[in-house]
RNA sequence: GCGACGAUCGUCCAGUUUGGUCUAGGACAUCAGAUUGCCAAUCUGGUAACCCGGGUUCAAAUCCCGGUCGUCGCACCA
């Protein structure tokens, strides 16, 4: 049974995440701490997505504020999109979209930015009440998602960031004079964003506040097919859904059928793709789905949602959407700064276009959780089989038995090798018990000294995977960690 | 946010129906020691819990009220 209780259960026990401020019992529903274990899966998934998209594609990485000012969010259309109109039932408590009430109600199509005080009149005129407990309905209220703070001692209104782009695209310009840059421009930041959820729930896969890893590649949209880079991803195989059907084909091959639109999209979908087949998750339980017109957020003209079939089904992972200039334009136009650049590779003065890849972490970090997780019952043992770039801890070190002699020797190994390696020493309990340990958080090896080892300066090597061993000896162990933590 | 159901050591469970015998018991895990020449072995000892706040009562894990969290359904979901 894979499922995600069975995760959840193992994540308390091991230490790979749990809810926040868990001693008191008033602790708010959708916040999680990620335990010793979880923390280095997710700084070791961080390094990995590093590895594979911001180093192989020389993006640049920044890292913004988390509070930012109002007027970002007006920009950004979150004040007045990333809010409902609600009515609240003075009596029972009762929570309903007003909206969507009136129009039940009333016949009346209420237009996305109609006044509260509109609304009000509509609740009046009609007589409309509760439907629960027949109270009358005196007021209409926004409920916003992101978080309001009070900055200073006159608690001057600012937000909590919904998503860490904004920081990106309002810093673009002075990051792009600084660095240099050349159309295609993608700018990468890793961070946390806040939403306040109206029904958080199933831990890590919907949070009040959870880690985004976001790319945002600013481009020139008179040259999103010039990219010469398309050449490296043209044969990688992209599993794509378009309405209900699903399709196994080629980068080459999906741009040659307009699936998708262009060389630069293409690209960037691709190099995501190559990123996930590295974290182990089973690519053909993978898609990317093709969002329709109404799925699309407002601010997309085109969009994918990179999708893992999770034991509690379809999980969005990433947003892949083209934003064109929604960003910039806005925030030229609140803020009054000029935010077109010379495009120095073509010689022409665009603002430009943005196409985003916004990684949810936790979301991935659960997905690998579960596709790693494996009951050996033939072993009777639990087996976390994560790759060992992404294993919380790399190896241990055990003596066979507990007698000085050996414990001697593996406490010295430990010593020469952990600042260079996660790895740990684990002396107490039988030798299986302790593997049992070690398979349960993912270690992918143990190292065991055993009573040859004074002998020949030798240890064994066992494979969490197979279960296997074979002997190494103790000044190859550096070479043999380092060749096996890369990916 | 609504509705239903639930919450006891790290985990799983007993105890709640019918208040007292519960300074809350067991198993697994964990820690210390013994033992152990490679896969959750054995022995001894230890640590460790009644979700929170009120109320009823001589007496509350147990009954009542409120809250919080969790699961599921509805609603919500950039």
């Amino acid at each position: 049974m894979v499922s995600y209780d069975r995760i959840a259960k193992l994540s308390l026990e091991r230490g790979f995440y749990f809810p926040s401020s868990e001693i008191y019992s008033n602790a708010p529903a959708g916040f999680w701490e990620y335990g010793p274990n979880g923390n280095n899966i997710k700084n070791k998934f961080i390094e990995l997505w590093r590895r594979e998209l911001v180093r192989r594609d020389d993006m640049v990485e920044i890292d913004g504020a988390q509070i930012m000012a109002k007027n970002v969010f007006v920009a950004s259309g979150h004040i007045d999109n990333f809010s409902d109109p609600v009515i609240v039932c003075g009596k029972c408590k009762s929570i309903l979209r007003a909206d969507k009430y009136i129009l039940e109600k009333t016949g009346i199509n209420v237009p996305e930015r109609m006044s509260n005080n509109e609304m009000d009149k509509i609740l009046n005129q009609y007589n409309l009440k509760c439907p629960k407990c027949g109270l009358l309905f005196q007021k209409s209220e926004q409920f916003n998602m992101m978080f309001k703070v009070g900055i200073g001692p006159n608690n001057d209104e600012a937000y909590l960031r919904p998503e860490t782009c904004q920081s990106i695209f309002v810093d673009f310009n002075r990051i792009f004079k600084i660095m240099r840059g050349k159309l295609p421009f993608p700018i990468a930041q890793v961070g946390k964003s806040f939403r306040n959820e109206v029904a958080p729930r199933q831990s890590l896969l919907r949070l009040r506040e959870f880690y985004q890893a976001e790319i945002e590649i600013f481009c020139n949209p008179n040259q999103l097919d010039t990219i010469s880079k398309f050449d490296e991803i043209q044969d990688t195989t992209l599993t794509i859904m378009e309405g209900t059907k699903v399709k196994k084909l080629t980068a080459k091959e999906a741009l040659d059928t307009k699936i998708i639109p262009n060389k630069l999209i293409a690209y960037y979908l691709s190099i995501l793709n190559e990123f996930y087949e590295k974290t182990g998750i089973d690519m053909n339980q993978t898609r990317f789905r093709k969002l329709s017109d109404q799925e699309k957020a407002f601010y997309a003209t085109i969009a994918f949602d990179f999708e893992f079939n999770t034991s509690v089904g379809w999980l969005e992972l990433v947003a892949c959407n083209y934003r064109s200039n929604f960003d910039l334009s806005q925030h030229s136009k609140i803020s009054k700064e000029k935010m077109e650049i010379m495009d120095p590779v073509t010689n022409e003065k665009v603002l430009p276009h943005v196409f985003e890849l916004s990684l949810g972490i936790d979301r991935s970090i659960y997905s690998i959780l579960e596709q790693s997780f494996k009951e050996d019952y033939e072993n009777n043992r639990v087996v976390l089989k994560l790759k060992p770039y992404l294993a919380p801890v790399l190896a241990a070190i055990l003596p066979l038995v507990k007698k000085p002699e050996l414990e001697e020797i593996a406490k010295n190994i430990y010593y020469n090798l952990k600042k260079d390696f996660d790895i740990y020493y684990d002396g107490s309990g039988s030798i299986g018990r302790r593997y049992r340990r070690l398979e349960e958080i993912g270690v992918p090896f143990a190292i065991t000294v055993d009573y040859d080892t004074p002998n020949d300066r030798t240890v064994t090597i066992r494979d969490r995977d197979t279960m296997e061993q074979r002997r190494i000896e103790i000044k190859d162990l550096k070479s043999f960690f380092e060749k096996n933590r890369t990916p």
